[in-house]
DNA sequence: CACAATTGAATTGTGTGCAACCATTGCCAT
DNA sequence: ATGGCAATGGTTGCACACAATTCAATTGTG
């Protein structure tokens, strides 16, 4: 069998899933004026709302996997957006910290349905969730691992 | 138990895999000179290599459900690069055929090893896999169906 | 046949992702 | 102290994604 089968890849079966999971998101999320990646840097701020400074936009980072380079720009329109503020820490001015303002403390009330209405559109059955995060997660750790050239 | 908890969305597992799944072909498509998008257009063309017309344009689209704004730059970049060539069709000149290059297609037999490649950096189970992929199918199947406006 | 509606690509504009680079700040051994 | 080095976040440049628009070509309808 032809091993370039596009309908065999699981790369490919990843990466529909994904882009129709995000534009799932998308009619819920414009009710609260977000984008995807933007609903996500909220999470982790919502997560850390114990935090009286904040996140730092290291742990975003770590948190999402994602680089200066996507965070920089996206937490500024949150900023413009109101839903963020950003101030450099007076500890270690290298680092910045990220605050929901009360407007994006205040979103995470009207967030709280997205995942049940998302839940309902996957169709999934609920007791296979957990095994699926699992496995998309040891996937994505054993993909992490090997940076080394081409086991 | 919060609703809104990271590490509990399905959406996020999903986009991490995903990302991480890209990254991890971007070493193995260097070698090729391309990008993991311009790969998967590739695959199609591979994939229809006996049409002597080519593939259209809006057939790419439909096989990876990407639209003409995704598509139109890449082609061009695809083109520049020598891996394929464009010409309306004579039929209806509303269409444009897109078909390999002969270095376009020589790439082929270089690509035939990436996915063993791919799949050893996963670490899974290989009779784990077809699931895997049904499952994918079918939460991208279910996500794309319903575009009514909230289930 | 005229002509409105539809189709197929391309273009434009916005928002990610990511690599590469840069500036500032803190750390540390001399 | 101080010169070198790592850490942190911002900036730049390129390549997607995707919505919206445009334009040409085709099709459907009376």
């Amino acid at each position: 069998m032809n091993p370039l089968d596009l309908d065999r890849q699981l790369c490919f079966a990843l990466y529909s899933a994904s882009r129709a999971m995000t534009a799932s998101y998308k009619d819920l999320l414009a009710e609260l004026g977000i984008t995807y990646p933007q609903y996500l840097v909220m999470l982790v701020l919502w997560e850390n709302d114990a935090e009286p400074e904040g996140v730092t936009v290291k742990r975003l980072g770590e948190r999402l996997q994602l680089d200066s380079g996507t965070l920089s720009p996206l937490l500024s329109r949150l900023e413009k957006l109101g839903f963020i503020t950003r101030h450099r820490s007076t500890e270690d001015s290298r680092s910045v910290f990220v605050r929901p303002t009360a407007e994006g403390a205040a979103a995470k009330e009207r967030a709280e349905c997205v995942p049940a209405r998302i839940g309902a559109r996957t169709q999934l059955d609920p007791d296979a969730l957990p095994g699926l995060l699992e496995t998309l997660r040891t996937l994505t750790g054993n993909l992490r691992g090997d940076h080394a050239p081409t086991p």
